[in-house]
RNA sequence: GGUCCCAUCGUCUAGCUUGGCCUAGGACGGAGCCCUCUCAAGGCUCAGACACGGGUUCAAAUCCCGUUGGGACCA
């Protein structure tokens, strides 16, 4: 058995787009799983929709997504001299001939065609004229078999039969020497050795039209895999109207790479009833059997649901490493440098089961730089209040006697107070969460307090209890 | 228009190959309860689907045919 070579081949018109980066998913799964090679190869023959931008985008969506290639990027557009090449190589067999008809014309008689009911395909006419060079304007079209069955024998739909009759003579040198998609596919997927050709279900119909050219061309047919869409709510194909689409702007609403792997390969395939994958579970258990049939609607929901378990599970100190940037441009910068990344791991640990994404962590991690903490307007006006000084008063004054910070000794002072005052824990545990982080909500007390530290905690108190005094 | 693909809770899906274990399982979301220093997290419970119609069979979500509905491609 030859070794598996699979590849990703995207158009660079645009940002990286989440159906694509399923589409590379699953041909890098099953690259690494069988100890094959994922080839990496950018379609830009379509140069007035290309740019080096969208390139770069490609690049870095695989990137963040840990979508390593082995080969590549290659780009269609250094292999024009191949396309040529094989072209000729089909008109000298044969397989291919000049055909002068105008662009014009073409269209005249297809539409002529469509009026009688009759379908709109090629009719042919060059087919047998035996144009060797022709002068003027002319494109170069394949002589597609018009008899018999192209059977594919597809990896996830199974066998799927197309009769040969409905074969167009496909262009595959247009007049302008460029070569088009369907041939210049077939050429670098025959080149590059592709032993399994894996792309959205979009390009089944394109099979049959490739089929013929593989074999006109002498090179052994690669198994097809034919995935299917993305949908976005409303059903319809999933597009920027349905909110993000890019995967660059998942990572920038505070995604977290592998949670968006996990949904991206759940959508589509399941191993049984289980949800939560690891990388090497997944390169383990992937099989092409499992893969869905059916289009899939995206569920942003469920996407965020997942963020939060994987926020919840990863190491803090990788979760902190990749909230860094997001605090950075939150404008924590000297804050965030003049921390060490230990601490900033204790916050993740510490509001993670609050945050469903970074961005949110980001937030909720805020209150806890610097010396001091802002009041929202709100909390202070209802929890610091002329009436919370005393009981805030002789709180201090109970953790001042502690000369270091124990979680057990001042959670147990806390509650003795609580005890002689006869007061309900949240009377004084809502003012000295105001006092602390400035909000009405935060994780546990006494965790803030750690993560706080003895001085930090006794200085914002303090300013709790000024505060207090003040309104 | 032609060709092809698809069809289980609102959504993602298990089950379909090898009919019976399916009064259809799990997950997200929704509702409720519990836990609780706030907010979460967590635990428990509930509502919720085999598109429709024929057939084959003792028995069909599962096999066959058709209808309907979505989608893709060719232009």
């Amino acid at each position: 058995m030859s070794q598996v070579r699979v590849r990703f081949a995207p158009s660079p018109t645009g940002y990286l787009h989440i159906g694509g980066v399923r589409t590379a998913l699953f041909n890098w799964l099953f690259a690494r799983q069988q100890n094959g090679i994922f080839v990496l190869r950018i379609e830009d023959t379509d140069q007035s929709r290309s740019t080096n931008d969208s390139i770069q985008a490609i690049l870095d969506g695989m990137r963040w997504a840990n979508l390593d290639w082995d080969e590549g990027p290659f780009r269609q557009t250094e292999r024009m001299e191949l396309y040529r090449n094989h072209a000729m190589r089909l008109f000298e067999q044969g397989h291919a001939y000049w055909c002068t008809c105008a662009a014009s014309d073409l269209e005249a008689r297809r539409k002529e065609a469509e009026a009688k009911g009759q379908s709109p395909k090629y009719d042919g006419r060059c087919r047998n004229l035996g144009l060797e060079k022709p002068t003027g304007e002319a494109a170069l079209r394949f002589k597609a078999p018009q008899d018999g069955q192209t059977i594919v024998e597809d990896l996830i739909k199974g066998r799927v039969v197309f009769d040969n009759q409905i074969l167009d003579d496909l262009i595959i040198l247009r007049s302008n020497g460029y070569p088009t998609y369907n041939f210049s596919v077939v050429v670098d997927d025959a080149l590059m050795g592709i032993t399994h050709v894996v792309r959205g279900d979009d390009h089944l119909t394109n099979t049959p039209r490739q089929i013929p050219i593989f074999q006109a061309l002498g090179f052994p047919l690669p198994q097809f895999g034919h995935l299917p869409m993305i949908l976005g709510q409303d059903k319809a194909r999933l597009s920027k109207r349905h909110g993000a689409t890019s995967i660059m702007a998942y990572r920038d609403m505070g995604y977290l790479p592998d949670a968006m792997v996990n949904y991206l390969v759940r959508l589509g395939w399941s191993h049984g009833d289980q949800e939560l994958f690891s990388r090497q579970e997944l390169i383990e258990k992937f099989a092409w059997k499992n893969v869905q049939t059916s289009a899939a609607v995206f569920n942003p929901d469920k996407l965020l649901w997942l963020n939060a378990e994987y926020i919840k599970t990863s190491p803090p100190d990788q979760v902190a490493q990749m909230l860094i940037p997001l605090l950075e441009q939150a404008g924590l910068s000297t804050e965030v440098r003049a921390v060490p990344i230990e601490w900033l791991a204790q916050l993740v640990v510490l509001v993670k089961e609050r945050t469903k994404t970074l961005l949110e962590m980001v937030h909720w991690v805020k209150p806890y730089f610097g010396e001091t903490v802002a009041f929202e307007e709100e909390a202070a006006k209802k929890f610091l209040t002329a009436g919370h000084v005393q009981i805030l008063t002789k709180l201090v004054a109970r953790f001042e006697a502690f000369h270091t910070f124990s979680k057990q000794e001042w959670e147990d002072a806390f509650k003795k107070l609580v005890e002689e005052e006869r007061i309900k824990m949240g009377q004084l545990a809502q003012p000295v969460r105001v006092a602390l982080t400035g909000r009405t909500a935060s994780p546990g007390l006494f965790e803030v307090m750690e993560v706080l530290g003895r001085d930090r905690t006794l200085l914002r108190l303090r300013g709790g209890i000024e505060q207090a005094s003040r309104s």
